[in-house]
DNA sequence: AGCACGCCGACT
DNA sequence: GTCGGCGTGCTC
């Protein structure tokens, strides 16, 4: 008799736990580790779902209160133990119950979604159909649903299953009648959307310059003598990191192992993957956020049937299941989306360096500026750096001039654009070159306030302001919330109130005024709203449609400008303010990411970065493109504080509807850390940065402390605690390690 | 989570 | 007297 231990499929910590039950002899060679399976649970032995995450021969559990298992999932995925180990590690280290962990891992539900498409044709002569039409009319009782379709069909040569039975309401009926009678055709199509691209066969030869080249035969030697190891690659931008990738990618290839690539959602441009597709062609598969399960099925299920070697895609395709995986690349590796926003609250780096862990896999990260968790570990030893110090085609790095705003302003200059800035702008024009401006805004932009009293429209469900949208609407952009736009200040009667405009947007007027004829193109939330909004904002600009494009964050990423020789930041100060830790860090990334935008093309590119405190480290050593003088002054900071990577934190945060009970309850858990481990830095417990949101309050806690485990410890008290407690279960707790947004 | 068991109020 | 409220406890 064999017996499982089973996961089942509902996400709550009071049953985050293995059940035993008993493997009918029938079944039992379809139960392995990994199999989806049906068990009746509870008393009203109702049938849930659960994953099979261990088999054993002798019972555990008191033999005489275990059920059978009902019956194996038909065509589930078996995912194979090591993505179960993986998920062991996500709910270890990140805090989550090892149901939400299984369904990161895979994050494929059923098989259903790979459904067909039906489509329906004439399997007649148009002129047949047509005879077949007036006879149909000329029929004493009028079959309107085949008249309809007839119809439909000489207008359309192929019609959609879906759209012939929902939206023309043509019963299947009158469908299947007319193919019997031979008349239309119902083809089964597969809905294959990977996106296949044509790759002209004259693959380029690509020559790795000097530095290139000995980063690559490090890594593959190591990998040659079976030393597997995770290695930082710290490129100043335009290196061609890329190049280094791919030449140890195809190494990996040839030894039958697979890879998988990491790239930013935001950087997935077709630009980058077509890079991957001209050198690997039909080896490589593309995940993206777009795609529905079944997409993400399809592409999953030729990773594990060895159809594909490579998978590109952001953070999630860390799961892919490959069963030889020899590589693990992790390009822009400082950037924040490889941590994830929803339980478990993984990160990427952290997670694939585990991964590599399991199967002796190499991981390589790679960045202009690393972040400081990878730069210390690279300094430290534990990852393997390696420096390229040079452009790829020996373009010269961008100078870069800071402007003083204070000075400015002093000067009598109120305008966003310094007087060096529009001089350059000028020349540059003038040359018929190409200007970028980047202003990189917090998310306080658009909202509705009373310019005589200050008061901030807010939503009444959600502690943040509400924005204005066209059409006199005002909208909460957490919970959805409307309002007609408000004419008066709600507080002091004054008639003027009204929204502050985006800063993108009073940018572009200010350029227009200052060059008229100018042609300008914007990039923020606005522009961008239509499906493929970046990229033709983007290509317009690429194709010199446009002297300046302006924009946030987004326009610092991916693409290459060869015409752009000037590059301007407005306000360099906006992200060194923010309030949490990681501010001077980020501000250097985007400086230092901005400024390698400039001079990607033969002409020499300027950078002027405008900023009200040009003496602030990261505002010069960004400058001075020096990474190593930044990160010794940032971690310098970090130590002395105690912030990551010098430490750990552990963000809790416990919502509840009752605002006094979320109050309560966080207070309950504070002192309770305090308890278990009194060397532990409570922060706390305070109203999360967004106190509340769709009518739930929210309080958070912070712990810090020099050892990660320690942490992890709080939280299994924590857990356990939750457990055992009774009151105030109308709470919810969840765990958050070195949260990167403010909770 | 979801279902059963259980102990107190307003109804045929 | 019973029907049903949702508090408490358990699920291999």
């Amino acid at each position: 008799m064999k017996y499982a231990d089973i996961i089942i499929d509902i996400s709550h910590e009071r049953l985050d736990k293995t059940f035993e039950y008993i493997v009918p002899s029938e079944l039992e060679n379809q139960v392995t580790e990994g199999v989806q399976v049906v068990i009746p649970f509870g008393q009203g032995n109702r049938a849930i779902k659960g994953y099979v995450v261990g088999l054993h021969d002798k019972p555990e559990f008191d033999v005489t209160k275990l059920k059978p298992i009902a019956r194996v999932v038909k065509d589930s995925i078996a995912i194979e133990s090591q993505l179960i180990s993986l998920a062991a590690f996500l709910k270890r280290n990140y805090g989550s119950t090892m149901n939400q962990a299984l369904k990161t891992v895979i994050p494929i539900k059923k098989k259903e979604n790979e459904k067909l498409k039906k489509e329906i044709s004439l399997a007649v002569s148009l002129e047949q159909a047509k005879i077949e039409l007036t006879e149909l009319l000329t029929r004493t009782n009028h079959a309107i649903g085949k008249e309809r379709l007839l119809r439909e069909l000489l207008e359309v040569d192929v019609l959609d299953w879906d759209l012939a039975t929902k939206k023309l309401q043509i019963p299947t009926s009158n469908i299947r009648d007319l193919e019997k009678k031979g008349i239309v055709r119902i083809d089964s199509v597969r809905t294959f959307r990977n996106p296949h691209i044509n790759v002209d066969d004259n693959k380029k030869i690509i020559t790795l310059n000097d530095e290139q080249e000995a980063a690559a035969e490090e890594i593959k030697a190591d990998i040659d003598t079976g030393r597997h190891k995770t290695y930082l690659i710290h490129g100043v931008t335009g290196s061609g990191k890329t190049e280094v990738y791919m030449d140890v990618m195809e190494h990996v290839i040839k030894m039958g192992q697979q890879v998988i690539v990491l790239i930013p959602e935001i950087a997935l441009t077709y630009q980058t993957v077509m890079r991957f597709y001209a050198r690997f062609g039909d080896r490589v598969s593309i995940l993206n956020s777009r795609m529905s399960p079944g997409e993400r099925f399809d592409q999953f299920e030729r990773a594990k049937s060895g159809e594909i070697s490579i998978m590109v895609g952001p953070r999630s395709a860390l799961f892919t299941p490959f069963a030889n995986l020899g590589l693990i690349i992790i390009d822009e590796e400082h950037e924040p989306s490889y941590k994830s926003e929803v339980v478990p609250r993984y990160h990427a780096r952290e997670t694939a360096i585990y991964r590599a862990s399991l199967t002796g896999a190499t991981v390589i990260l790679g960045s202009a500026t690393p972040s400081l968790e990878a730069y210390s570990r690279a300094v430290s030893g534990e990852y393997k750096l390696i420096t390229l110090h040079s452009r790829a085609m020996g373009q010269a790095m961008a100078s870069c001039e800071i402007v003083d705003l204070r000075a400015e302003l002093q000067s009598g200059n109120r305008s966003m654009l310094s007087n060096r800035l529009k001089e350059l702008m000028a020349d540059r024009l003038a040359k018929k070159q190409q200007i970028m401006l980047f202003l990189n805004r917090r998310g306080l932009m658009g909202f509705v306030s009373c310019r005589a009293c200050g008061h901030v429209l807010k939503c009444p469900h959600c502690d943040v302001a509400l924005h204005l949208h066209s059409g006199g609407i005002m909208k909460c952009h957490y919970c959805g919330y409307t309002a007609r736009a408000a004419k008066i200040c709600p507080s002091c009667g004054s008639k003027y109130i009204g929204s502050f405009k985006a800063g993108t947007q009073r940018l572009e007027e200010i350029v227009k005024e200052t060059f008229p004829g100018v042609r300008v193109l914007r990039m923020d939330a606005d522009t961008t709203s239509g499906k493929n909004g970046h990229e033709e904002i983007l290509s317009a600009f690429a194709a010199h449609e446009a002297d300046v494009l302006i924009g946030t964050q987004m326009i610092v990423k991916g693409h290459d400008f060869a015409n752009v020789t000037l590059v301007g930041i407005i306000a360099a100060d906006i992200s060194l303010n923010e309030s949490d830790y990681h501010s001077g860090e980020r501000t250097f990334q985007l400086l230092t990411q901005a400024i390698g935008r400039a001079g990607r093309g033969v002409e020499e590119g300027i950078a002027v970065i405008q900023t009200y405190q040009p003496e602030n480290y990261a505002v010069v050593s960004s400058a001075n493109q020096d990474y190593e003088g930044f990160y010794q002054q940032e971690i310098a900071y970090r130590r002395l504080l105690a912030y990551p990577p010098c430490s750990h934190i552990l963000g809790i945060q416990v919502s509840c509807d009752r605002q006094q009970d979320a109050i309560k309850q966080a207070d309950i858990l504070a002192a309770l850390v305090k308890k278990c481990d009194p060397e532990i830095v409570i922060m706390g417990p305070e109203d999360a940065y967004i106190g509340k949101l769709k009518d739930v309050y929210r309080r958070v806690i912070y712990l810090k402390a020099d050892e990660y485990d320690r942490l992890v410890s709080v939280k299994d008290a924590i857990d356990k605690f939750l457990l055992e407690q009774k009151q105030y279960r109308n709470t919810t707790t969840w765990f958050d390690f070195d949260p990167i947004n403010t909770l």
